[in-house]
DNA sequence: AACTAGCGAACGAACGATCGTTCGTTCGCT
DNA sequence: AGCGAACGAACGATCGTTCGTTCGCTAGTT
C-alpha cells in the first residue's frame, strides 16, 4: 500500500461526488476509497468543501479552454458549433467524474466559492450563444432565439454525465457525430 | 397556525429536495419549512426515504401519464413526437419540483423501491424511442439510431428542471414551441 | 349551554449513529 | 534524525427517529 498524494484525494472526491452526490458522501467513505481513515485526508487537504471546490473548478476549467480555444479560431459559426460539440463530448468522456461533479453539485458550493463558478459557467454559455448568433445572421441558422437555441444545444451535451458508459454501445466518436447531426439540424 | 396534512408534507418534502437534495434536507428542515418540529413529521410520514418514494413516484406517475395518452392515439409518428415534446414540457412546467425530485433525486432511493423507478422511467423511455423509430420508418424522419435520439430528445427536455423558472422571459408554451422546432429539425 | 371524553397533531427531550474536524501519537521512508 | 503520511481516539454538532406528554378541536351527553 502505497502513501497517497493530494491528487489521490482530490480525484476520489470527484469520484464520489459525481456517483452519490456532494452530501451523499462523507468524509470517511473517501477514505475507504483510498484505503485510509476520514481523518487521515486531512494530511492532503483543509476541508470537504475545498475539495468540493477544487473538482468544481477543474471541471469548469476544461471547459473554459474549450470555449477559448473555439472562439479564437476563425471558421465559420456553423463550423464553430460543431467544434463546441465535439469538444464538449470529448471532455466529458474523457473526464466524466470532474464533469459531472461539476455540472451537478456546484450547486453545493459555499456562496463565494459559488458565484464564482456561476461567472464562468455564464461565460461558457455565452460562447455558444454568440456563435450561434453569428450562424442566425450569416443565414447558417434559421432566425430563432440564440438563449433558448444555446440552452437546448448544452442540455443535449451536459445530460451525457448521466447516461454515458464507456463501455455502452457507442463510443465517443459515434456519439459526437450524432449529436452534431442532431443540433445542426435542430438549429437548421 | 391551522393543522398540517399529509399531503403538506409530502409537497413540501418535494420542494425541499429539489431545491437542495435529498441528501441536503434534513427532516428538521423540512419541519421548518411547515412550522413544525422536525418530530412532529412522524405523525404524518413513517420516515425520510418514504417520503422521497412517494414524491418520485408522483413524479413518475405524470409521465406515464402523458405517454400512455401519446401511445394510445393513432397520429402519425411525428406528431405523437410534437405531443411528446409539449406534453413534456407541461408536466415540467406545472410540477417543477416533483418533476426534479424525480429526475434528479430518484438515484438515492433505497434499492428496492429504486428498480420499480428503473421500470417506469425506461418504459417511458421506450415510448419515445418507439415513436421516433416509427418516423423514420415511415420516412418522417432521417435513419439514425432511435435509442440514441430518444436520449437526445429527452436531454433538452428533462433539463427544463434546471433553469425553467416561472418568471423567466419565455413563457411555457414558447418554450414548448421552440423545443417542438428544435427537436423535429434535428430528427429531421 | 356547559361539560367532557376522545383523538389526531404537535411538542420537546432524548436515543444512538454519524457527521466534519482536531490533535497527539506512531509509522515508514530518506 | 527528520518529516510527511496515517492512525485512532475524541470533540461538538447534527442526523433520523422514538416516545411520553400536551394541545386543540369535535362529538356526544347532560
Amino acid at each position: 500500500m502505497t502513501t497517497r498524494s493530494r491528487e489521490d484525494v482530490v480525484q476520489a472526491a470527484g469520484r464520489l461526488f459525481a456517483a452519490r452526490g456532494f452530501h451523499g458522501t462523507s468524509m470517511r467513505d473517501l477514505g475507504d476509497e483510498l484505503g485510509l481513515l476520514g481523518s487521515s485526508l486531512y494530511s492532503h487537504v483543509d476541508s470537504k468543501e475545498q475539495l468540493l471546490i477544487e473538482v468544481v473548478q477543474r471541471g469548469a476549467a476544461l471547459f473554459q479552454a474549450l470555449a477559448d480555444s473555439v472562439a479564437a479560431s476563425d471558421s465559420p459559426p456553423e463550423d464553430k458549433v460543431a467544434a463546441l460539440v465535439r469538444g464538449h463530448v470529448n471532455v466529458i468522456t474523457s473526464n466524466q467524474e470532474q464533469s459531472a461533479t461539476f455540472l451537478n453539485e456546484a450547486r453545493f458550493l459555499p456562496a463565494d466559492g459559488r458565484t464564482a463558478i456561476v461567472v464562468l459557467r455564464d461565460r461558457y454559455e455565452a460562447t455558444f450563444r454568440e456563435v450561434i448568433a453569428a450562424g442566425i445572421a450569416s443565414g447558417a441558422f434559421r432566425e430563432q432565439n440564440p438563449a433558448l437555441a444555446s440552452i437546448m444545444v448544452l442540455s443535449v451535451l451536459n445530460a451525457l454525465t448521466r447516461w454515458y458508459r464507456p463501455t455502452g454501445a457507442q463510443n465517443a466518436t459515434e456519439i459526437a457525430d450524432a449529436m452534431v447531426a442532431f443540433v445542426m439540424d435542430g438549429l437548421r
